[in-house]
DNA sequence: TAGATTGTTAATCGATTAACAATC
DNA sequence: TAGATTGTTAATCGATTAACAATC
């Protein structure tokens, strides 16, 4: 799981949109995609639920929060919806990003296809480490060289980028969103597995791959256990 | 965020674990090992909270599910705390875990510090690709070799491990998931940016790395209209 | 018109919060 | 005893769900 540490709901063009909503739009958008590679033109609330692994309940009370897009007794038009939940995201702009901390997850970060594809573009990567700077990883089709970390004040400022991804160690993880923030980086993605301060204004989202390992050996746990209260019942 | 495609409350010695308390259980975890680490003996709701960005009364309250670990008047003993946490959520065993699919990605969680020092053992790398079949990756001081999928099942046999971690493209993700299933994993952590379907009592757990710009999109976005908002209003 | 499916309502459920009695 | 802090209660808030009127 990821933790976001500034919550709350955002207001649309409808009005609020509920965190929880916000948390399940790019699930949607992912399966129109898929949807529309596949070449469907419409689809109902039912169908995108099940692709999406909701309820059709949910699914059509989440879409009434960016308006009313479907066809009663129809369904949705699949770009046009596709198009709508693109735009409340904000992915009908190209994002730029920039990453710290090159290191394997940096690597994996850099070269993950899905930036790419859904509106992210990375301008920059950057490390410390003397190792490091100088090499050059291939991001979407291009090369870009790492750089030191002294160097991000130049990129942020010449490409605009808002959003940061923070990929270095939990000690550096601090000083590098310090770094950031006073540069003009107002979003901040951090893998370190430690909680950042950040001045009002800046959202941070956090992802631990730890975390996610640790909720599962909780419902591993619970599974053995179950099967010997069972095992003893029987 | 990561997306749990089985969610609902859980069983514990004192009874239900609702599902939004697990989640934050290797957070305190987290922040408990850090004060040990400081030689921190004794943690206050308050600074416990504050170290794991809660408010004190929700920390409390995640607590009272476990039991009554903490002293009126006193607080908690860090030493204590930590290893109730831990057995709550299943860390005072081993788990073994393994991983299909060495690309970038599977390099980065093979490697990833945090996996080993939460009680973690990666018993097994797979991939299907000939030219990264037989390579070595240095995973917690030692040397594994990659090997083909077609190896998994005697290694799932030997090690009894139950946990799976899939670092594929999305094309192979289903099909990986099915031979993991079929051998044993019911705990599957899922990278590729694709929903598997799993038989019940097999939980899954998804992380899509993009899932988490999309959301910081929507936040920057959100910040710039009310900036354009304001200054329309000036 | 008849059938289908959306968008909305209202009820339910679960999570959060503040306050404080219990108790060290 | 006086001060501090937990564990629990009860009120509030937000999310989910089922049902169905609206409408294509």
């Amino acid at each position: 799981m990821s933790l976001s540490q500034t919550p709350s709901a955002h207001v649309s063009a409808r009005g609020v949109i509920p965190d929880a909503t916000v948390s399940r739009l790019p699930m949607y958008h992912r399966s129109l995609l898929s949807l529309t590679a596949r070449g469907v033109l419409l689809v109902s609330s039912e169908e995108l639920a099940e692709a999406s692994g909701v309820s059709s309940a949910k699914l059509r009370k989440d879409l009434s929060f960016l308006g009313s897009y479907g066809t009663r007794g129809v369904g949705y038009d699949v770009e046009f919806l596709l198009y709508q939940i693109a735009r409340a995201l904000g992915l009908t702009q190209v994002w730029p990003v920039v990453i710290v901390g090159i290191g394997n997850l940096g690597n994996a970060l850099a070269g993950y296809p899905g930036f790419a594809s859904r509106g992210f573009s990375v301008v920059g990567l950057f490390d410390t480490d003397p190792q490091r700077v100088g090499e050059s990883v291939t991001v979407a089709g291009k090369e870009i060289v790492v750089t030191d970390i002294s160097k991000l004040p130049q990129v942020v400022l010449s490409t605009g980028a808002s959003i940061g991804v923070i990929a270095t160690p939990e000690a550096a993880a601090q000083e590098v969103c310090d770094v950031m923030v006073r540069n003009g980086i107002t979003s901040i993605l951090n893998f370190a597995p430690v909680l950042i301060e950040v001045p009002a204004g800046v959202d941070v989202r956090r992802v631990d791959l730890a975390t996610e390992l640790q909720i599962l050996a909780f419902h591993e746990q619970r599974k053995s256990q179950s099967a010997l209260t069972q095992a003893n019942a029987g």
